[in-house]
DNA sequence: GACACTGATTAAAACGTAACAATCACAGAT
DNA sequence: ATCTGTGATTGTTACGTTTTAATCAGTGTC
């Protein structure tokens, strides 16, 4: 229980509070001889930094937050081992906040986040509001966008083209000689979900038919039981589409399950596409066509960018980067 | 920039910093005039409380630290799942650290957690090494084992009997009337794997077969791409086991994508069972069988006896609590 | 021997909150 | 009119660190 604090090192090494302060952040300021007893005895008595204190005085932490909408989903523990991995290179710890696609549950983390007076946060936003956002940078911390594209220039933001995917997807089915396509999605209040959808209709404009056939089923959430509850949902249907194309890789992981525990034999019945190419993707009964995204990388850059946002305040420039999806064709629709 | 700080708020509500912290934490302590007063003025001025001045004062903070092996590994972020819900249910943040196996990226977890002098912490520790551990209880800092059983009593553990787990698997295997069965692991210092091991080993000796006789393919790691390895080792060998025995679903699942591109079929040349059922178990080329494990429970019941230890210190009795798996047999074993 | 200069160290003042003892206002009892 | 008790509020102190200005001890110069 008795912490030990930085005036006890200051008192057993002989010297002031100050200087045992100095050895912690500036080192070079301290003569040599000095530091190192100064750090024996920190060795010594097992002190431990206390972080609080330390934010307190200096008016910023150590830390960044990370808010996720679903760390069940690869996808972002992929982003957030990019992120981590960053970040503590950079000497940086992160608060992962997952809000399990909740309005309520972000906001709590987002509070979280500001009372822990963290350097700055990366957010996949639930949402397209903006105002809970400028309130954490009213408060002088960063913000960046996660697999969100920015719509205005005053922030960072790294994304995918949800657009290109969606269509690169389509193309792909309707090259297989598909009729009747359905669009499986997540809520249509999701960015991803809709960009994906403009993405797929804009490819049936392209190929010179009406975007308006494309059918859609559509889920409250993004996960492998909703893509189960959707096929059943297309089972009891009295016809069935050609091809299916997911909104992400665990719907098509639940939408095949229920497809072959109904029956339904893919490719040959009907062809499946994901989106995110999670690891499980080919591993699946029938290894899943999927769009591809550089998901650690996302992650990766945008620590990068908020770290600058922070290490440099004066010369940042914010940035918006948008990456570029690949398809990966497998046997789900060959 | 400009903080709002709980004087700002006390000036204009017109009462004094005192009485504007007895709202925010002993609300029944002040009338409910003056408490709705200084609501208004809180949301009015979008007040955030400091939480680093909150917990340097209080002299704790309402954090727990959760550190885990791989953040990939969706029996991980199943259990995270598990503490966060119920950390949240009690007003608790949760920092999560993720090791990826490293002692150095553990220990760099614990250090952060020391320094934010969080509450408790839940480890799912890496080693047998309890110094850390101890150092951290020297603290004050409250710590329960999970997925791992205390070898002493003066500490709060929650586990799934891996001997029993490993025994079940082989058990199985067994019954199929297989001959020859290998055992594919991670890292031989995991009690994880050595359990599982232990377990599949007393199968044998229970079914008159000597223990020795269980070939074993160990991998650094326990990730999918290292199962894909340990299948291109085994394909390598002149003969292949008749039933293999994965130490967890993503070797499994990692050895399921290597046998089949080897020209391997399973389970027609090589049955193959999994450890944890995992989501995604289900969902493999052939569907994997696996030893359950009630995951979510175990984040949550460990998060249980963590905060009655932290928040009823005086009256807390330290548990080991030891739930039992179950075998869930599929296509791999048929 | 006084001087300025340099590098190393220290003393003291914050940072925003929680907690405790002290004060206050007021009703009811004597 | 005084006292007591009660509930509400306040003043003050301390938490452990960082930071700035001030002090100190040398070293070399004129």
């Amino acid at each position: 229980m008795s912490m030990v604090s930085i005036k006890d090192v200051a008192a057993r090494a002989g010297v002031s509070p100050g200087t045992v302060s100095n050895v912690l952040n500036r080192p070079e300021k301290v003569a040599g001889s000095t530091r190192d007893r100064v750090e024996t005895v920190i060795r010594e008595l097992g002190f431990v930094r206390h972080g609080s204190a330390s934010t307190l005085r200096a008016g910023h932490s150590r830390t960044v937050g990370l808010s996720v909408m679903d760390i069940g989903n690869p996808f972002f523990t992929d982003v957030a081992a990019g992120v981590e991995d960053l970040a503590s290179e950079r000497g940086y710890a992160v608060i992962l906040g997952n809000s399990s696609g909740s309005r309520v549950k972000e906001e709590r983390n987002l509070l979280v986040f500001a009372e822990q007076r963290v350097r700055g946060v990366l957010i996949t936003p639930s949402d397209e509001d903006q105002t809970r956002l400028d309130m954490l940078r009213g408060r002088g911390i960063a913000v960046v966008l996660v697999d969100h594209p920015a719509e205005r220039a005053d922030q960072c933001a790294v994304a995918v083209n949800d657009v290109t995917g969606g269509t690169m997807a389509v193309d792909h089915l309707l090259a297989g000689g598909f009729d009747s396509i359905a669009y499986i999605t997540g809520p249509s209040s999701l960015r991803q979900c809709q960009d994906r959808r403009r993405g797929a209709e804009r490819a049936l404009a392209a190929a010179g038919r009406d975007p308006q056939e494309l059918r859609e089923v559509s889920m409250p959430a993004m996960t492998a039981a909703a893509g189960q509850q959707a096929a059943e949902k297309l089972l009891a249907q009295d016809r069935l589409p050609d091809a299916l194309f997911c909104a992400n890789d665990l719907l098509a992981v639940g939408m095949l399950r229920g497809l072959l525990q109904g029956g339904v034999r893919v490719p040959d019945d009907v062809s499946l596409i994901g989106y995110d190419d999670i690891d499980f993707a080919s591993a699946t009964t029938v290894s899943l066509s999927s769009i591809r995204q550089p998901t650690y990388q996302l992650g990766r850059v945008a620590t990068e960018l908020l770290l600058d946002e922070c290490d440099n305040p004066d010369t940042h420039a914010h940035q918006q980067i948008m990456f570029q999806p690949d398809l990966v064709v497998r046997e789900s629709t060959r």
